[in-house]
DNA sequence: ATTTTCACCAAGCGCGCGCTTGTTAAAAAT
DNA sequence: ATTTTTAACAAGCGCGCGCTTGGTGAAAAT
């Protein structure tokens, strides 16, 4: 009769019971952080749909079959899970925006790498599987003081690669207002997406960044 | 060597020490509400810095000089505590919609009177004190089912509004794209300037009314 | 063959949370 | 003058939370 946990309800002799000790080496492959990943993925998951604070680290657990305290073994505390959340997203959008912008295009006009700014921008927020750059918009209030202001270096660097293109767009009278604040409308407007945007029903990512490019720059003239 | 609460170094009895029973009626004028006003005035600026659930309602009762217990005289729940104050806030927010489009200004073109509703847009979201809507938009996740799709009504009503001059601006040329990703495009850039916008320093009410309306709308020609 | 390392389980501690219950003092109603 | 109503205090219950500690079996290293 082995009571798991603290309650009795609990089936926790019922869990998937996966072998202990070192994971297995599969012919020479590093399989390193593995399970690691798994916890990662699992607390945007949750994170994204319930909340950081809503969510408990038993839940995030018990979604990935391990014992409520052995997430501690891979984070040292709930807020680092989800810091390496937040940066995990980040690094990924860096990296998507990067191909967006490669020398490959830096030629074409500026309207186009604006349209593939934002459809990239769109890749990260919306894309299949991609909870972690909305857990990052929604949650980040819950991380320390240190951890933010790390978060806000990586912040600082995405943006930047709009101003040089919205610049352009209003040297040739495409943008008619101001640069500045028009980097913080825009990205309002694309980040609010994640409010109502439904990848089953409705436009494509494709459509709505044509949407956008309609809305926000006049056609040359 | 009366203890306080449960722990023991909370000074509990050295609050304010407001006179119980019934409050004043200064001059056959009905006082009626005042302290549940007062809470929800805490609520929402607490709600709104440290978010729903890392308020306790000890927090709350301690902004205003209660006692723990105290706050539930007023509300059956915290959860009916946040309900009230997005519900005050999008009263509000429909009054100040309202006045903007006043039958008056019905008659002038579709550019002013988009540029009024963005205007009371922003006095509502950024305006001094106003906590309530910034809770609603960030916060309403805490909300129970019941209380969500009533929320949701009042919200489909303000969003309506916007509707039909944005049909007038597609039809004048002076909105080139779609009615209906436009205005939620629109209003997320406007929302979004929660994040962002300091009263402070930089940009007044009404020249990022007149950058937004710049960045969404062509000069007519 | 032995030792070390890894990745987890098993159990539970202490704390702060939402909320309840009984009481009380002042004002209002009678 | 008495009764009723209001708006709070005083105390604390039970629960779920983040996190810790000690143990354990399998793989890897020696």
């Amino acid at each position: 009769m082995t009571a798991p946990e603290t309650r009795s309800a609990t089936p926790a002799d019922l869990l998937p019971k996966r072998p202990r000790g070192r994971p297995r080496k599969t012919e020479g492959e590093r399989d390193d952080g593995n399970r690691r990943q798994d916890l990662l993925a699992a607390a945007a998951r949750l994170f994204r749909h319930q909340g950081f604070d809503a969510t408990s680290t038993r839940d995030i657990a018990a979604a990935v079959g391990m014992h409520s305290g052995s997430p501690f073994y891979h984070f040292k505390s709930k807020s680092a899970l989800l810091f390496a959340v937040v940066q995990e997203g980040m690094h990924a959008a860096m990296a998507r925006q990067a191909q967006a912008l490669q020398p490959a295009g830096l030629t074409d006009p500026p309207s186009a790498q604006m349209g593939r700014l934002i459809r990239a921008h769109f890749d990260t927020l919306l894309g299949p599987g991609n909870d972690f750059i909305p857990v990052m918009l929604y949650e980040s209030r819950a991380l320390t003081a240190a951890q933010r202001s790390a978060l806000a270096q990586l912040q600082d660097d995405y943006e930047a690669a709009w101003t040089p293109v919205l610049q352009a767009l209003h040297a040739s009278g495409e943008l008619q207002a101001p640069v500045k604040v028009s980097r913080l409308l825009i990205l309002g407007a694309l980040n609010w997406a994640v409010q109502w945007y439904d990848r089953q029903k409705g436009l494509s990512l494709d459509e709505l960044t044509d949407a956008a490019m309609a809305l926000f720059f006049a056609r040359k003239r």
